[in-house]
RNA sequence: GGUCUGGUAGUUCAGCUGGUUAGAAUACCUGCCUGUCACGCAGGGGGUCGCGGGUUCGAGUCCCGUCCAGACCGCCA
């Protein structure tokens, strides 16, 4: 028996008992007539004492030379400490060892298994076994463990069947890069690894499953960011014979439930906003709303004078910055630098002072009177004190631009507290986008999705006036899950993939197994899918998906422990019919 | 594919307009210490300044190239 009880037990209850743990040496205080180890494991941190009275010489030597990170089994005797530590649970007792037996030495690890470690990011990486011995990373994990348990009683409480769908797929062109695996007993053929297992659960669906989930990797070769990883996971959700509001209903309800669950937090229901109004309101299509500053439009009341800038912008808008006013002119030329650099991408930055004594002082006082800038006021919902600030141009662009610095404020105003939690449902999504790169239009969401009821027709004539039932989960500022009716049909299938630019031929090709289904009863069905490894970082309050992932990939797209990716030999690549270019 | 930032002790970093023997903290090792828990005190070891080239009497410092890491843009239906 390595132990009756966890580093994370024992109490004052335990005192005189006989106990054996195994762990981690997290630290050895030698102070000479007695030596104190602090023994960790999964659970916490216990305190070992060996004292010149109490102890045995060579056990009290042995004691000394356990280092960092040693593995340790000990048996001895629960006892009351002289002096307590009120920061640990376990602080009111020590063991005693009388016995003590080096499981497996350590050599020192190159940075500290602390709260705190004073190891950089990659380091951490390259010994990511070892971070996961750190008290944040595993709370992390353990606490992504939390949310997927309470997914999977959720949707099989309410008749979920959890279905496992291939990895090993078939490659096609739209949307992300695949990542694509050689055939060997198919020469010159590939698998890819499936970006979602959008058709199967379609497939599903026509097969009668009716209600399905799946906690799945998905894969996507596209350069990363801090927030993208090339293999992440979903929770993916489908249903048969439901329209919009019933996935809605059941989503709603199973976010709602995570929140109270995990979180703690009880919010009675989720608010709905068609994606015109998201943008109108909040110049993005997933806002956060646990703040206002909502966007205030002025080309009315702010292009009848002789200010150029305003006149010739096809949009005017601006926000009103709660308490405002209290910026210095300095920290106000600091906000008109940041919209100004190249990631935001203003031009300029108009601002207007909300006095306390209703006056108003503005960047453009000269163009006009007060009474125009009280205007600008009741657009914006400024009060007395706000800070009105202003941009103009080309209409999307400056929404975006307007929205960025929304973020940003509130961000440093401390309005996007972590404990508080909104969602919102955004939906109506137009059906399709148009690239300007490629001169044609794609699917905003995926080419399944069906255009909402009687608006098939308008695809030839207002293409990109079509809506779609198609819908977003918003949290706190984040897309958190999206998904859609799907077409069931094969005439509809057909019509869409022919609006995509897909020729007859590309679409059998590539999808003909879906068409062909639909032909054999598929019944109506929608569905969704989470983005776990944000979902998890933001019901833990945290910004860095990474954190939540056992063992993630670098900017790169490496595994810089097990270093990967990796050359393969010559006979691996001649099995596989593979050359590779020098 | 592009832009920017960084790479100096095991680790996290400092090192100014180029100038003698490259520092701090922490970690590590040794000794001391009668209740520590970020223990304390004294001492010690530890460096190809990412790599290659150039400018210079002299380069951690300036220039060019390259590799690695990070952030962002493109990309991510």
């Amino acid at each position: 028996m390595y132990r009756s009880h966890t580093c994370g037990e024992l109490n004052e209850q335990h005192i005189g008992q006989k106990v054996r743990l195994s762990g981690w040496v997290q630290k050895v205080r030698d102070k000479g007539f007695v030596v104190w180890i602090d023994l960790r494991d999964r659970y916490g941190i216990t305190q070992l004492v060996f004292d010149q009275e109490r102890t045995d010489e060579k056990l009290l030597e042995k004691a000394r030379q356990a280092g960092r990170e040693f593995v340790l089994q000990v048996s001895g005797e629960v006892i009351e400490r002289a002096s307590k530590n009120p920061k640990i649970p376990t602080g009111n007792i020590e063991v005693l060892v009388s016995e003590i037996n080096v499981l497996n030495p350590s050599l020192t690890p190159p940075f500290t298994i602390e709260d705190e470690t004073d190891g950089g990011e990659e380091l951490r990486m390259k010994y990511r076994y070892l971070d996961i011995r750190r008290r944040p990373v595993k709370e992390n994990l353990i606490f992504r463990s939390r949310v997927t348990m309470e997914v999977r009683k959720y949707l099989s409480e309410k008749g979920f069947i959890e279905v496992e769908t291939p990895y090993l797929i078939k490659s096609t062109p739209e949307g992300a890069r695949d990542f694509v695996v050689p055939s060997r007993m198919n020469e010159g053929e590939f698998y890819a690894l499936p970006q979602s297992p959008q058709t199967f659960k379609q497939l599903l669906m026509v097969g009668g499953m009716d209600k399905y989930f799946q906690i799945v990797k998905c894969f996507r070769d596209e350069d990363l960011r801090a927030d993208r990883q090339p293999e992440f996971t979903q929770i993916d959700c489908e249903m048969a014979f439901v329209e919009q509001e019933d996935i809605l209903q059941t989503f709603g309800g199973l976010t709602l439930h995570l929140l109270e669950a995990i979180c703690g937090v009880k919010v009675e229901a989720i608010p709905q906003m068609t994606y015109d109004e998201a943008i109108r309101r909040y110049g993005t299509d997933k806002p956060d709303i646990r703040f206002g500053m909502e966007f205030g439009e002025l080309n009315e009341v702010a292009r009848q004078r002789d200010f150029r800038v305003f006149n010739q912008a096809e949009l005017v808008v601006g926000i009103a910055v709660p308490g405002g006013n209290t910026f210095s002119r300095k920290e106000i030329d600091a906000i008109t630098d940041w919209v100004k650099r190249p990631q935001v991408g203003a031009k300029g930055m108009v601002y207007v002072r909300c006095n306390e004594d209703g006056s108003f002082k503005s960047s453009v006082d000269k163009f006009y009177p007060q009474e125009d800038l009280a205007k600008w006021a009741d657009r914006t919902g400024a009060q007395k004190g706000d800070l009105i600030l202003v941009l103009s141009g080309e209409a999307d662009p400056t929404r975006t631009q307007l929205s960025m610095l929304r973020m940003e404020l509130a961000e440093r105003l401390g309005l996007r507290k972590p404990e508080e939690f909104a969602p919102l449902w955004v939906v109506d999504f137009p059906l399709l986008e148009f690239d300007a790169e490629t001169g044609r239009y794609h699917a905003m969401h995926h080419p399944f999705t069906a255009p909402k009821p009687g608006q098939l027709k308008m695809l030839d004539s207002d293409p990109a006036a079509v809506r779609a039932n198609a819908y977003d989960l918003v949290l706190n500022g984040n897309e958190i899950g999206g998904g859609s009716i799907r077409i069931h049909d094969r005439e509809t299938q057909e019509i869409m993939f022919g609006h995509l630019g897909f020729s007859p031929e590309e679409a059998r090709q590539q999808f003909g197994f879906l068409m062909d289904a639909f032909q054999y009863g598929a019944p109506p069905h929608g569905g969704i899918a989470f983005g776990l490894d944000r979902l998890v970082a933001i019901l833990g309050g945290q910004e860095s998906i990474r954190d939540f992932i056992a063992f993630p990939k670098n900017n790169s797209g490496r595994d810089v422990m097990i270093d990967a990716p990796a050359p393969i030999s010559q006979e691996q690549l001649e099995e596989l019919h593979l050359q590779v270019k020098k």
